[in-house]
RNA sequence: GCGCCCGUAGCUCAACCGGAUAGAGCAUCGGCCUUCUAAGCCGAGGGUUGCAGGUUCAAGUCCUGCCGGGCGCGCCA
């Protein structure tokens, strides 16, 4: 089923195009901007004026005249103001459609006329280290637009790029060496000395800092794990897994849906490196500089106007991240003929992304007809401004990040409901505390850099993950008070504003769906949520339910199933699962 | 120096790819619980959208130039 917009958008689209014999008018069909314009609001009419010369209101109506309306979706329409035609829907119509997906709550969110496969590249933490605050957004976005992208019927490709090879293991693997010479320690000695990670990394690159001898022997570790000697690709392999084990432990408290499955290792693609090298030599767009190997493209310029180089081999003759990611956009390309590949990675690399695209179209690493989307975010910082650290300056661990969310959170409702049982706190401050750190940073803007706060986070006010669990909890609450006798309930009357408005608003999430799944903006789904559970609290605190008349009892919880579907679904879609009570 | 991103209420952020009178939340002040969870609802104050031009019926949004900030720019990823 076309959702409003679309519907209101065809209807209006083709009575314009008629009117004013342009056959590619766009209507530009948005929500209403103010309530007394009515429900939604056509803005394409004066930019379609001004292209066949007529005047504006003179070819609104015209347009009107010529509507055709099937379902009967409409109930008024005016022009107004310079030229605008202000749609007022038909309550009838409303409740059809909401009735419908009381009948068939998938429908809410009918999926995609046209299937893609996309490829969505996401988290990509380096396993050198343990994932921190740095991996978050990436994680969360990323497993956020996955889920939209397959609730609307795509089939996702979903990618972690981690950063398993290259110096720094040789680094690890020289250090893990000093304690234990010939690899010798008993597995489950190393394993205690791989636990935490962190310590273990920071460890090693400070002796590789501080001692020449020692760096030596780290470079000739790389060499010899590129080399493939068998011992240091077991130690090698004993880094990646526990490294792993990390983060699927950290996925699975995030609810996150990557899984080994989805790994797209750098190291995946060694053996094609040298064939990416051998391919743009053949298409003539390879060039030496230095010694290092490198792409020079016309847009592309640096200090003083000089042409920027994309190196591909260092001059040691050791690949690069350009390299792997080239080789990643021909697989994507050319073996999941994906039609769009997105990167949720920091706006940081976006220079880089632009070289590796503009190199991949270049060399046809790219098809003709793959949509490559840098999907960038900003930086979480903090109070000071500053990249968030901890006290000391290091990197926040994004497992201590969860734990500390989750005891905050325990604090609150311990203080807010202390009649539940322990367990059961525990279990609900779990999922509090994840939801809110989830949803503070999917509700911003990615692009934008923004300040981790836990008191607005955890705040429970305002537009954040307990406002809308709460909203929820009230609903379920409500269901759970069901008269045992009422029937299978229907909409059948939107005497009061707020029972309308609230109807409306929930047959708008498929709108801000699709327009997630278009512009990858997680934040415009969370700014629908927060306002839906705002009309739903308004139509709870206007409308009493149980207490009502049996028919408009029975209509009010139908609306209340309808809210708690949309809800439900729109929170899922950004990985957070509701609960019964808090 | 060049490039990308950003500048909106005291603070944190929106604004559906040019639309009508720029919206929320926090904070401040004032109302609403013998009634479905008050982690809520209602109301008030708070703005020259960094500055100056330009494009047009219409600019926070697009263009140009300044001011201020962040990030990036040859062998890390």
């Amino acid at each position: 089923m076309e959702n409003i917009r679309e519907q209101l958008s065809r209807l209006v689209g083709e009575a314009l195009n008629k009117a004013s014999g342009i056959a590619d008018c766009d209507p530009n069909v948005i929500t209403a901007s103010r309530p007394e314009f009515g429900d939604y609001q056509v803005d394409g009419v004066m930019a379609a004026a001004g292209r066949c010369g007529r005047k504006p209101r003179e070819l609104a109506e015209a347009a009107i005249a010529g509507m055709s309306d099937e379902d009967s979706l409409v109930a008024s329409v005016e022009v107004a103001g310079p030229g605008f035609i202000n749609i007022r829907l038909n309550d009838q119509a409303l409740m059809a459609r909401g009735n419908e997906v009381l009948r068939d709550p998938q429908s809410l969110i009918p999926a995609d006329s046209r299937v893609q496969k996309i490829v969505v590249d996401q988290s990509s933490p380096n396993l050198a280290k343990e994932m921190h605050v740095g991996h978050l957004r990436g994680t969360v976005i990323g497993d956020c637009l996955s889920r939209v992208l397959e609730r609307l019927g795509h089939e996702v490709i979903r990618q972690n790029h981690v950063g398993d090879w290259g110096t720094q293991f040789g680094m690890l693997i020289a250090y893990m060496r000093e304690l234990d010479r010939e690899f010798n320690k008993s597995a489950s000695l190393l394993q205690t000395e791989l636990e935490d990670l962190e310590t273990f990394y920071r460890a090693a690159k400070d002796k590789f800092d501080s001692d020449p001898a020692f760096a030596d022997r780290a470079r000739l570790s790389v060499v010899r794990l590129q080399g493939g000697d068998p011992e240091y690709l077991e130690a090698w392999q004993s880094f990646i897994d526990e490294s792993l084990r990390h983060c699927q432990e950290i996925y699975r408290r995030l609810d996150v849906g990557l899984t080994l499955a989805d790994l797209d290792a750098e190291s995946r693609y060694n053996d094609d490196l040298e064939g990416i090298i051998r391919e743009l030599d053949e298409k003539g767009l390879l060039q030496e500089s230095d010694g290092a190997r490198c792409v020079f493209l016309p847009e592309f310029k640096g200090k003083d106007g000089e042409p920027l180089p994309v190196i591909v081999q260092k001059s040691d003759g050791g690949y690069l991240y350009s390299t792997t990611d080239l080789a990643a956009v021909k697989m994507r390309s050319f073996d999941f003929e994906a039609d769009r590949s997105l990167y949720v990675v920091d706006a940081r690399q976006s220079l880089h992304f632009r070289q590796v695209f503009a190199v991949a179209q270049a060399a046809d690493m790219a098809s003709a007809n793959i949509s490559l989307e840098h999907i960038a975010y900003g930086t979480i910082m903090g109070s000071d401004g500053r990249p968030y650290k901890t006290r000391s300056g290091d990197s926040v661990k994004l497992a201590d990040l969860l734990d500390e969310a989750v005891a905050r959170a325990l604090e609150l409702v311990s203080e807010k409901n202390p009649d539940l049982a322990e367990d059961e706190r525990r279990l609900i401050a779990e999922n509090i505390g994840i939801a809110s750190v989830k949803y503070a940073d999917l509700s911003k803007n990615r692009m934008s850099d923004y300040v981790f706060d836990w008191s607005t986070m955890l705040s429970f006010e305002g537009n954040t993950a307990p406002y809308l669990l709460y909203a929820c909890t009230r609903i379920k609450s409500l269901l759970r008070k069901r008269p045992q006798e009422s029937p299978t309930e229907e909409l059948t009357s939107l005497e009061h504003a707020e029972e309308r408005a609230l109807l409306l608003k929930i047959l708008q999430l498929p709108e801000v769906v699709s327009l997630v799944a278009r512009e990858c903006y997680p934040n415009l789904l969370c700014n629908y949520l927060f306002e839906l559970a705002g009309v739903f609290m308004r139509f709870y605190e206007a409308c009493p339910v149980l207490k009502a008349e049996p028919q408009t009892r029975d209509s009010r919880l139908a609306l209340a199933l309808l809210a708690e579907q949309a809800l439900e679904q729109g929170l899922d879609l950004l990985g957070i699962q509701t609960l019964e009570r808090m």
